[in-house]
DNA sequence: GATAAATAACTGACTGGTTAGTAATTAAAT
DNA sequence: ATTTAATTACTAACCAGTCAGTTATTTATC
């Protein structure tokens, strides 16, 4: 390097840092407009780069999607792992957390457009589907199991079908993100609070797990 | 030729039942396939024309997803609001009749696979969304809070936001549905029993919603 | 009641626009 | 000078929507 000049010029050459612009670029277009309405073209531009720039990084576009998932998700089922743990002793805390938790890290942010983009393509992508049960899916559910069980053996919440209750669950946390993305978007919906929604969900769950007072009916 | 084989020869021309038979061939391969993924030369070969018999009853693609909605969904409302006015006395038996109605009259049936078409579609196509919303998605969430609202009318219920309380009850209907119509299909996930979700469901949100027992913290 | 004319339902080849993926080429770095 | 990054121009396939023409059914005429 004998002279610098550079600063001015913009950086051509980033091989290191394309992969994660394009994934980033296609997360945003893949939820903004559905899989298949997402041009290539528009995710090489919102990167800064050429479509054939986008296939020196992706042998496809179903590899794109595939990284998006890889890039994106799967490193956040580890940071809630941990986010549980400093609670492993409070089974209510540790609900709370997991529901506020999942709202912050994942459903709040770009990601949580994710679910609705998986739900409408498992079927077209087998492969990326399967991905997304075994590194997400699953081991979101076996978290979720895990606050359940615990609090069953800690004598806070009664016993129930954990399968299905874990299963249950999930259900408003995605469903809250599945709106935003959707309909929230296109029509004017009276605006929900995501804060709101998850303090009614913790009460009404809390209040459904309890164990019954002592020797109710 | 002498001979008469016209009781053989196939009814050609029915144009009473056309629009019927292609908006339940686009129903099929729509939630089947997806919106996008869906060739309108497939829809009119399974319902035995070809495209340009398609376009005789329906302008464009959008059209003919409109139409499923308004045929298929619409009237289901309906008949779910006087399933429940059977019931009007007693809430709890109108929540489970609202679950176990939804499941067997929607969910169950190929229209349970119009929520997932229609969260994957709402960005696409702003007009049908609000059809959606307006037709479905709000009748269904008033049929919901009238269970609610008359159970906390009858002190059966406690006291809670039934706004939110609504689309949170809501969430694992949708939730059992989308999950069939996608990873269930492409992936070999432990089977779950519908019945038993519900079961599940309706025993949490009973004990959820129920009553803090008399003057109890 | 037979025949012809008119109409309604239907077909399938075609078009025009779109886009995933490729190949030829240029620019930059070492 | 050679390798690597990136672009540009291209191709091949796909598919919504059209339309000129065909077949079936109804109506009119004798």
């Amino acid at each position: 390097m004998t002279d610098r000049v550079e600063t001015k010029a913009p950086v051509r050459r980033r091989k290191e840092a394309r992969p994660q612009e394009l994934t980033a670029a296609a997360l945003s277009l893949f939820v903004e407009k559905g899989f298949a309405a997402t041009r290539l073209d528009e995710v090489a531009a919102r990167a800064g780069v050429s479509k054939g720039t986008l296939y020196l990084y992706f042998d496809s576009k179903e590899a794109l999607f595939l990284a998006v998932i890889r890039e994106g998700i799967v490193p956040i089922i580890e940071e809630g792992r941990k986010l549980l743990e400093a609670h492993a002793d409070d089974p209510e805390r540790m609900l709370r957390e997991y529901l506020f938790g999942w709202w912050a890290l994942f459903g709040s942010t770009e990601l949580g457009g994710v679910p609705k983009l998986m739900t409408s393509e498992a079927q077209n992508f087998p492969e990326v589907a399967q991905y997304y049960v075994r590194e997400v899916i699953l081991p979101g559910k076996a978290l979720m199991r895990e606050v359940l069980d615990r609090g069953v053996a800690k004598g806070v919440f009664r016993q129930t079908n954990s399968e299905l209750v874990t299963h249950i669950l999930m259900a408003p946390l995605l469903h809250l993100a599945l709106w935003r993305h959707s309909f929230a978007v296109c029509c004017q919906v009276p605006d929900m609070d995501p804060a709101a929604y998850l303090e009614s969900f913790f009460d009404l769950v809390l209040k459904g797990l309890a164990v019954t007072p002592e020797g109710g009916k």
